[in-house]
DNA sequence: GGTCGATCGCTAACCAGTTAACGTTCAGCG
DNA sequence: CGCTGAACGTTAACTGGTTAGCGATCGACC
């Protein structure tokens, strides 16, 4: 079991567990967090639009969406100029998660790289850059 | 959203997705090939051993494993002594995938690392080794 | 002004993973 | 020798994610 692989799938199978039980804090599951960081940002947006932004299927949006609406943090709307668009509105509920979520996951962060040095980080970060653009142009040209 | 926990999680993804289509040249979904590598490494285990050597629930090792026989790379069998206990044999399908899937997952990470030197490298693994643990520290002290 | 193709959301059928609850089987202890 | 508790696999119900295919709507083109 090569040992990069090996290391990187189970660092991001514990950092999956911590976000998992800090969302779960706040009535979420992971990933909802990044639809609605979407909506933070700009309101109103189209599953699409909210799939693109998140690097995710459609699908998994309409689905994750559904839930949200279900738990009472956004509403679904059609689009009145073009019918067959959806948009998503954040209720005051969802809106009022935005500070309380954005801290949690500030917290993680810090937490989570404390035992590195601002050197080590920026290696990190850069180094971790190149992986993800080999991994992406690997991708790209196999299949 | 806090940079290193972003890149780390689409640096996965893209991993995971690369994965997934490297095991699907062989039959395998993303995850079965971790199952079968503690069989290769000894073969007759229980579902329990295994969840514990794959770092996952049991519950998720006996879904696997039921695909995994009806994919014919497996047989389940109950111990003799014990019975309550499952055993999980490799077929020689089962067995003759070892050499291409671990030499499938060598290349991707030959191909995944190859823009690091291997300064980088060693610091990338130690860093991430680091965030590892910390990771793990935060999970078993906040709940 | 009608048709035809593209776009969009959505459903269905998969996959991996989780926790909670259930039924069997074993082992130790009275 | 029986009973009680622990260990084990399994099932059910949920999550996030995927691809394939369906239906409706829009826009452009003739």
């Amino acid at each position: 079991m090569p040992e990069f692989l090996d290391l990187h799938s189970r660092t991001n199978k514990v950092l999956r567990a911590v976000a998992e039980v800090a969302m779960q804090r706040h009535g979420l599951h992971l990933g909802q967090d990044h639809l609605l960081a979407v909506l933070w940002k700009e309101d109103g947006r189209t599953p699409g639009e909210i799939a693109a932004a998140v690097n995710v299927s459609t699908p998994a949006v309409v689905k994750m969406s559904g839930r949200l609406v279900d738990a009472g943090l956004i509403t679904r709307r059609r689009d009145d100029r073009d019918n067959r668009l959806v948009r998503l509105w954040l209720t005051g509920a969802g809106r009022a998660l935005q500070a309380p979520i954005e801290s949690e996951r500030r917290h993680i962060e810090k937490k989570v790289t404390e035992d590195l040095t601002q050197e080590e980080r920026e290696l990190l970060m850069s180094a971790l850059a190149k992986v993800h653009r080999s991994t992406v142009a690997l991708m790209t040209e196999s299949p």
